[in-house]
DNA sequence: TACTAAAATGATTATTTTAGTCAACAATTC
DNA sequence: GAATTGTTGACTAAAATAATCATTTTAGTA
């Protein structure tokens, strides 16, 4: 039940550029700089979300990353989907087919609860959510403290 | 966010341990077989179940597993924590130590409400309800629909 | 006692996933 | 056209997963 590292980071280098994309596009580096993820393997994990249309990239200078959509408009549970695909424990919630048992299977009732517990968690919560706490909490994640 | 076969195949074991201690002791062949599960697999699954106390094994000839506390006692989430060592997607929710950030990280309490959602799903719900739910459904796993 | 049936344990292995790195390429600005 | 920035795909090391197998221990029984 363990989250990789792309939705770990995805999900942070996401709240990274909302924090900082006052003043539009962002640079990837300072991106990985902040958040503490090498550069070349943020461009691996961002790749989902450039391809679902959450952000826009462009190259040469004074290029980065840019977001398309208002935070508010994006949701945990769409990114992390992106990121990690079905959130389900087992794929035969999702596909009943891959297993033969299913349609007798209890367990399988209960991953699926499981899987909606923590659908409505993440699907309640948007982007705009994480800026705000964060910047309740003071630390816009800058890297100042840590160095 | 994935469940392995430690924590789906324990499961499994357990209901159908469960479903078939009317006479007592159940061999763990006989449970390999209903539930498709290679022997040799499964004893490694159960040891942890074993290990906790859920269930006592005796050796020999007449040997088999046998459940020691009443299912209505035996929460999933027990169950799981014992199988698969915390729900949590991600480290540093039960050991802050592991990252750096945790102090400022709102990502981090994200991933607390997913720990504390999923948490309260399998903590609401006990062996003896999966046994109830599989009655209901009408089929106990025996396998004779499979063969 | 000897035999057999069952589980326990530990070593080993193959496969897959994860978490990256690296190099070459493409686009953009100045 | 040179510097800068992101894109892509190949590659790799390390870890986790999902087993298998051989050996040992224990318990009952003839
Ligand atoms: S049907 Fe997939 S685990 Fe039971
Ligand atoms: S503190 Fe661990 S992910 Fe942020």
């Amino acid at each position: 039940m363990k989250l990789s590292t792309r939705g770990r980071y995805g999900v942070r280098a996401l709240l990274d550029l909302a924090l900082h994309s006052c003043e539009g596009t962002v640079l990837l580096r300072d991106i990985a700089r902040r958040q503490e993820i090498s550069l070349p393997y943020l461009e691996h994990v961002i790749t989902p979300l450039v391809a679902a249309g959450l952000m826009k990239t462009t190259r040469g200078p004074r290029g980065g990353v840019l977001l398309l959509k208002s935070p508010a408009e994006i949701k945990l549970s769409e990114v992390i989907g992106f990121l990690e695909g079905s959130i389900a424990p087992v794929d035969c919630v999702d596909n009943p087919d891959v297993c033969r048992r299913s349609a007798f299977c209890v367990t399988r009732d209960i991953w699926g609860e499981v899987k909606e517990a923590v659908h409505q968690v993440l699907d309640s919560i948007t982007l705009q959510d994480l800026v705000e706490r964060q910047r309740e909490k003071g630390q816009t994640g800058t890297g100042m403290y840590y160095i």
